[in-house]
DNA sequence: TTTAGTATTCAAAAATTTCAGAAATTAAAT
DNA sequence: ATTTAATTTCTGAAATTTTTGAATACTAAA
């Protein structure tokens, strides 16, 4: 009901920092505050601790879930909904990533092909096409390589992350690995 | 000074997505614009092509030069000055990527840091040092390797990225790679 | 110096976003 | 059915952000 201190303050921080993430403050502060708490917690709950309106918080909890990051609880003989993350942090992590790509690149992606494809009348259109191409190939590598990232197993993640800058070396004994199966791309 | 059709579509796109990349319409619009014009124009020509003031075109420069994303040329003979996208595609992805980080990871890194150096005085707070401590883990994962891709050469950096689903099978050499020359991280 | 061609700043106006609180809605319990 | 408990939607006010345009500053040449 009441946060301590540093709990507050982080709360505050993820307020702050909502903006940036792609939310707005309020949703920010929320996210923050279900995330460090341990039990979930009623829409007025999360009103009372922010002394925010509890219509605010039912918009903010719609976005949340929107976004996959949080999730409804109940309690047998409660009517009332209990909300809490929707999973673990890296879960979370995740998701906002992956919200993110649908929301900053995607969108661009799309734009970019239908572009492409039509012919270029004159020079300016060709060399802004060439541009765009580049944007294009750069978007998509990108997006195959998040699905690519969330297609290994946790554990696989969990090397890949620790590999640090043993990713030079890696790469540098890659061409050997990958032609001795003769399974070429 | 006046753009065909489709590149307008393309430009007027920039602007929309431009909250989302980290700056407002016209700033977005301006970015596009001058990644996809041949030659470096004048702040003038800007302001003209895309309808907005001459004020905002000058604040539109100096934030797209905070971000590193413009560069300023000078043609002999001319005080005008005429900009001009600082780099390659992928130069300004990775502008983008790391100013970003340093805006929406960085400032949140370092509270969680001074966060968890407390002590935590009960069990609301070791809960949340303990979220805390996961979110910290997972951002510095990020940081480290979003700096070791930098390090990497352009060839390197082509051949990861060409990896695709070969990034399993390249992580299930890793360890016989790594330990081999007895370098252990 | 002065002047003319620039670029920048900044206060005010416009546009957009966020938010509280009231009203409407939904759903369970009686 | 009615009451009660809860959630959602909506409206306008407040806060914030963006944009303009006039005033100011800068700079190179005359």
């Amino acid at each position: 009901m009441s946060l301590s201190e540093k709990n507050l303050a982080f709360v505050m921080h993820c307020g702050e920092m909502g903006s940036r993430w792609g939310f707005n403050r309020t949703i920010g502060q929320m996210c923050g505050l279900l995330t460090i708490t341990k039990e979930p917690m009623t829409a007025n709950e999360i009103a009372d601790t922010l002394s925010i309106s509890r219509g605010n918080v039912s918009m903010g909890i719609k976005e949340l879930q929107s976004w996959r990051l949080i999730k409804v609880h109940h309690i047998p003989g409660d009517r009332k909904e209990y909300y809490g993350p929707a999973g673990s942090i890296w879960d979370m992590a995740n998701r906002v990533f992956e919200e993110r790509k649908k929301r900053e690149i995607d969108p661009t992606l799309s734009l970019l092909r239908d572009n492409i494809l039509e012919e270029a009348h004159n020079d300016d259109e060709r060399f802004a096409q060439q541009q765009m191409q580049e944007i294009h190939d750069l978007l998509e590598t990108v997006t195959k390589w998040s699905a690519e990232l969330q297609r290994l197993s946790p554990e696989q993640l969990q090397s890949l992350m620790k590999l640090g800058s043993g990713i030079g070396k890696v790469l540098d004994f890659k061409d050997k690995i990958l032609k001795k199966p003769g399974k070429g791309e």
